[in-house]
Parts: C-alpha cells; sequence; structure tokens
DNA sequence: CGAGGGTTTGATGATAGTCAAAGTGAGTGG
DNA sequence: CCACTCACTTTGACTATCATCAAACCCTCG
C-alpha cells in the first residue's frame, strides 16, 4: 500500500518545486519501496555505508553525531521532504546517524540506483546539488549560533527556524505547530545543558514569546523572536523534492 | 600570465583526483581568469549574489559569517584546491563571507557559465556535489566540536584538521606546517574568546603536543593530540579539483 | 624611537554545567 | 481504581569553565 509518487501528498505542496512528468516517473522507477519506522528507530548509523537512502514522507526525526565518550551533537532535525543519505551516496558514508522521532514513513531508494538517478537529468542532479548547498547552509548558520549566540539567542533562533520549516509544510494553526523533540533534543542541538535549556525555554516563556507543551510548540510572537534571535525573518524558498 | 589548467601545480598533487584530458579542456574553457589579492581582502560576502567564482590556486583565506552585533564565526578555513562560491554558483547566494588570510592567487569562473560547466560532464556534476557533501559532513565535524568539546579538546581537534589538510597538500615538512592565521581566527572558529583561545594553546604547547609560531604549527604528538581530540586518524581521501 | 598589531598573563565575574530532588503525566498491573 | 513505575520536565543550590577587563610584552615597521 505505497503512495505512488505521481499522488504524492507533499509534492502538491507549495514549497515543493514543481516536477515534468518525465522528471516524476524517473523518480517513480528510483522508489524502490516505501518503509514506516516507529519512533526511535535508527534509520542510518554514523559510519555505516548504507544500501538504502530515504526521503522522509511524513513524520519527523533527528541526525546526530555521538563522540567516543558518549556526547551527542544534534545536527538538524527532520521534517517530510527531507532527502536522508546524500552523504552515504555521494561519499559513501554516513557523517551523522539519523533516527525517527515520531513514527515515520519513508520512501526508499537503492544507494546502488544513486549514480543513474542522478546521470538521469541534469535537473536532478542540480536539485541534488541543490540540496547539499542549502544543507551546507543551514549548517553554517547552525555553527554560528552554537559558536556565537549566547543561550537565550540561540534557543529563540532554534525555535524560529523550527516554526519555519513546519510552517512552510503547512503544519501551523493559528501559532501553533507539532513539535516531537524533547528538551534534551534541543539541548543537544545547542550544546547546551538540558537543565540550561529548560531554564532558557522558561525564560522565553516568561517573556511571552512563546509556550512549548503537550508536544506543540506556540509562537506568540514571531517577530520579537527573530529580534532576540538576531536573524531577519524572509519568506520561504521553494526547494525540490526528491 | 595565468596558468594553464594543463600546466596546473595543484593537479598533480596526488590528493587530487585524475582528470581526462576532455575534463581538463571543459575547466580549462570555464576558467574565465586569475585573480591576485593580497592579506585582508574580501572575496566574496554574505548575502551577495557573486558573478563569479573561485578556485585557490595559492595561498589561504576563510569562510565566516557575522551576526549583526559583530561576532563573528569562522566556518571554515580555505587552502589550496578549496572551491569558493558554491552557495552562490547553487543558490543565487552566498551563506558567508570569504576574504583572504595570506596572498592569493585564484581561478575566476563565471557564475552565468556555471550551469553549463555543471551540464557539460556528469563527473564534473557528481564532484561539484562530491565537494558539497563534503563541506556538510565537515562542517557537521565542526558544529560537533564547537557544541560538545571543551576548550581543549575543541582547540586539539582544529588542530589536528589544520594540520591534516596542509599536510596533505604536502605543505609539511619534518612536522611543521604553515599557519598564517591568527589567534583571533582560531577563536572565531571555535566559539571561544581571545584571551581562552591563547590560553588553551598554551596548555596544548605545555603539553608537549604542539607548537604555533612564527606563522607556522608544529605538531609534536598527532596521535595524542587526536586522543584530546577524541579522533581517529584516518588517510588522506583524494578529491576533485574543479 | 614610537606606533600598532598580535600575543601573553593575571584578576575578576558571569554564563552555563553539574548535582540533586521534586513534580507531572501517561501507562501498567495488582 | 488505585498504587507504582518510568520518562520527561521543572526547580534550587553549588561549581567551574570560559568571558571580560586590563595591562604588559614582543615584533615589525616607518
Amino acid at each position: 500500500m505505497t503512495t505512488d509518487c505521481k499522488a504524492c501528498p507533499l509534492r502538491s505542496q507549495s514549497i515543493f518545486d514543481d516536477m515534468t512528468q518525465d522528471e516524476l516517473k524517473k523518480t517513480a522507477r528510483f522508489k524502490s519501496g516505501e518503509l514506516s519506522v516507529d519512533p526511535g528507530t535508527p534509520i542510518l548509523m554514523e559510519g555505516s555505508n548504507a544500501p538504502q537512502l530515504y526521503t522522509a514522507l511524513r513524520g519527523m526525526g533527528l541526525r546526530y553525531k555521538t563522540l567516543p565518550d558518549g556526547q551527542r551533537q544534534v545536527i538538524n532535525f527532520i521534517f517530510p521532504g527531507d532527502f536522508i543519505g546524500l552523504q552515504a551516496g555521494m561519499l559513501g558514508e554516513m557523517g551523522h546517524s539519523v533516527e525517527a522521532t515520531t513514527r515515520m514513513t519513508l520512501c526508499v531508494f537503492d544507494r546502488s540506483d544513486f549514480f543513474d538517478f542522478f546521470k538521469s537529468s541534469t535537473a536532478r542532479a542540480f536539485d541534488i546539488t541543490w540540496l547539499a548547498a542549502t544543507e551546507e547552509h543551514f549548517l553554517g548558520e547552525s555553527l554560528t549560533t552554537v559558536g556565537q549566540r549566547d543561550a537565550l539567542s540561540s534557543m529563540a533562533w532554534a525555535m524560529v527556524r523550527l516554526f519555519q520549516r513546519a510552517d512552510e509544510l503547512n503544519m501551523q494553526q493559528n501559532g501553533a505547530v507539532p513539535f516531537p523533540f524533547k528538551q534534551q533534543d534541543i539541548a543537544d542541538a545547542l550544546g547546551l545543558s538540558l537543565v540550561h535549556t529548560n531554564k532558557t525555554i522558561a525564560r522565553l516563556r516568561q517573556r511571552q514569546l512563546l509556550t512549548l507543551s503537550d508536544g506543540s510548540l506556540h509562537i506568540h510572537d514571531l517577530q520579537a523572536l527573530a529580534d532576540v534571535a538576531q536573524i531577519e525573518l524572509e519568506g520561504h524558498r521553494r526547494r525540490p523534492l526528491i
């Protein structure tokens, strides 16, 4: 009972680029199946040469790296439409692990077909590179956050970015978006301790900027949050969907 | 008096992938000129839609982002062979600025030719994507460093990585490589203050792990440094040169 | 010789980490 | 239906890593 690419519920969202019938067909051929996983399931492991690549169709997850001493750095959060395994496809080895936070449905692709797919159309190759460049762009921003912003500003930045990602996928309902992540996840993403993370969220709550509870994030004043984070609010940018 | 791609001094280094005559010709056609800049010269600006892209032919530089309040995060250091402007080429806008640290010579490409170049051969397109994925990989590591390692471990990590990058370009002479960066640059790369950076380097020096002076970095015990940094030493990996 | 950029060192203070424990809510089993 | 557990969140007290401030030092350069 897998989803046909032609009827993909993501592709019709305005955030994703349109695709020609031909490209759609190639994508459908590239797709080798579908996978549903429960919360907490590891999807790809750091250092592994994964035989399969994925696109998140439903659900959310996270990318992370672990140090030998057990410290964990959350690299990014995964939303529907995200391509998973680019590093495995290009470099033959993942630089980070990926796991599901909610229950997820993934479109599965064989790594062995990846190069053919890449070759199949310049536009597709370009899309994949676009994704890589965009991820690089985002990671530069994350690095700047963790390296330069203080806890309050970091937290504001993270909340704005997470809200925006959910919002552009139309997951918003009067100011609130689903938020399945734990405070420990946010802490590991921002390089803060769990306790300090909790207290920092509390400060933003006291300032009436947001509410974070029951698995949903409510933004009360996006502009004020953006000010705390020192970022400019911009419109959503369309992006490719593999 | 520009360098002919066929006689490129970088291309003969073992770290860089070989290239067919045909690919070489295409690259030479893509190259629109050469540029020499003095230390401190800005090469690309964050947010700019640069009309030109570059490959570092000689010299070193750095990528960085600045926050509105003036804080600077160094994203990465630039070595000969690095491609500069991928984000401008793919996304139409740079996510960070780039400036020269030493005097540099850059191969210049027109952004308007970039897409044609990308299309000109699947191998070239793949190379560009490979570079993007590798950068993403590295940024994940940087993020993990800044987010999770303490100052001593961060510093050890940075020194190992910088040493390795120089080493694979054969810049090493019995344990020492050129190191034109200021302590402020390292501080901004690791999210540390200048003072703390200085004291942290001093600690590594006291432990007899390295010496850093007169523009050169001397590693006395690479393995011990890697241990402090919690990283595995691996061999150099060949990479494409645009 | 004075100026300026970079490095080094010492003193003090704040942000964030650690430790510890209580509170909350969902889920389980007697 | 009421403990009881377990995972997560919240709060308070204490600590330390790292930032800030200030000043000296070292070199090169004009």
